[in-house]
DNA sequence: GCGATTTTGTGAATGCCTTCACAAGGGCGT
DNA sequence: ACGCCCTTGTGAAGGCATTCACAAAATCGC
């Protein structure tokens, strides 16, 4: 297994207001919430299988980390462990979901139906795991209107409203990539604080919205680069001085086609 | 925009064949490859529009990080700028293209064609970004035989004889958590060394094979807690010595209900 | 009771990644 | 031809994260 450590858009700006909140009771790294997520599944799949009590060593290895890193991450938590024995299958299981913040079931807007978007709709890990899908959202008029696992398909336009009646902080972005930044605006204006983006694109947003993004394509790549590598091919290597494009690289060019930045809203 | 740093299934056990390689220029760290992919579509993007040069100011913009990152990590693929000028679009978009063993137009199996797999059997973004699926396998025999986006649904069963004859190496799994472990034995065994796995679960494979997670549900619930933080809510309190389960946690209950270790193939 | 055994929790060490800051390089105007 | 200005490439510093290794705690057997 490969390390995956999965900085795609990793922007480090402002990872600091993280001694700033009330339950400071050691600041948790981001590293560490990652694999929570991850400690929690393995302990509700233990929880189902009627096991009580569980060793930071196994509940390493059904989560695929070492011992060593699963208990200083635990140990962030608090000490929900008992020297000797091991953990309590369910008590560290509600600790985590509270740390998570999972307790309050909360409710998600997804906005793009496309083939995506529908397998999105329909994924029961959500529900399953702490969320409630509470609006889907479309341009597209063919399907504005239409029912879909219990809901209406509500146009962009009510995205505002939608957002603030069902009280949503977290949407999930399914958008084409040439749309995504107009819903991501519109949903900061509408309030939301956390993205989760699968379109291929960077969403510039203000310092208070969380984006994480899922990029298929990205993932692949990487994988590739693995595959490429352990195949020990040699046709990778350096261009060197090698002339590849037309003209001879001047700054001219480069005056005579200005670069158009990315807009970077502050 | 948040940090991510993902280390959701991070093992880092076997980071280190970095440095056998043919091409040995400098070894290119994880960090840097999981953002060349975004680099890359980024110059693709600007390619399009028409830019010629772009200085590393704007290409970081564009992929949201700093420019000094940007440079360290473009600085691992060579010398490819003009101190003063910037990088020529197509020759580093040429360049990370190879990086990433891009050139070849990798073959990929994609198992599970539920709403998931179905979704992304129909993503375009594969095909644009230097993958070609060949291969659809699917374990339900209503699915089996039926055609989609020009290729005929396998059975699972015909895996192996696909796969080789494919002479495929990455494979996307996008079954049920519970058949995935089985489903991954088969790909390896049929000599896929790269997975990308959608199945909310951790797969055990042998050293040589790269396993990059997925995982929906997590994201959410990585944003769940930032956004929790956020809120300021007080209610993740530890809980001290406050019981929550039934009995008093001993050592006993351990031995009654042994626990189950997830098997680790070594 | 008490020592053997198990397993947690954590300081310390190590290594990786990011960020800073600046010298070196290259084109451009005059 | 020369000096100015811009931008790259990179040592060095600093910050996180992982791993090591062991003391502390708790149970169990006798």
């Amino acid at each position: 297994m490969i390390a995956q450590p999965d900085p795609l858009n990793a922007v480090g700006e402002d990872a600091d207001q993280r001694s700033v909140t009330a339950t400071d009771q050691r600041a948790i790294p981001e590293a560490t919430v990652a694999r929570l997520a991850t400690y929690l599944r393995a302990l509700i799949g233990m929880g189902e299988l009627g096991v009580a009590t569980v060793s930071s060593e196994s509940l390493a290895a059904a989560a695929g980390v070492n011992s060593a890193k699963l208990r200083k991450d635990l140990s962030y938590l608090g000490s929900y462990g008992v020297r000797g024995v091991g953990y309590d299958v369910s008590v560290l299981t509600e600790q985590i979901h509270k740390t998570l913040g999972l307790h309050q079931n909360r409710a998600v807007a997804l906005i793009g139906l496309g083939h995506l978007g529908q397998a999105l709709a329909g994924y029961a890990g959500f529900a399953s795991r702490g969320f409630r899908i509470a609006a889907l959202i479309d341009a597209h008029p063919a399907l504005v209107g239409t029912r879909l696992r219990g809901l209406t398909v509500q146009h962009v336009d009510q995205l505002d409203e939608v957002v603030k009646r069902e009280n949503i902080a977290i949407a999930v972005v399914a958008v084409p990539a040439s749309a995504a930044q107009d819903v991501c605006d519109r949903l900061v204006a509408a309030g939301v604080t956390s993205i989760l983006n699968f379109a291929p694109t960077v969403l510039t947003v203000p310092p208070h919205v969380d984006v994480r993004k899922v990029d298929l394509a990205a993932e692949l790549q990487i994988l590739s680069f693995h595959d490429n590598r352990k195949a020990g091919r040699a046709d990778c290597l350096p261009l060197s001085a090698q002339q590849v494009g037309g003209q001879p690289l001047s700054a001219e060019s480069l005056r005579a086609k200005p670069i158009r930045k990315v807009a970077v809203v502050p």
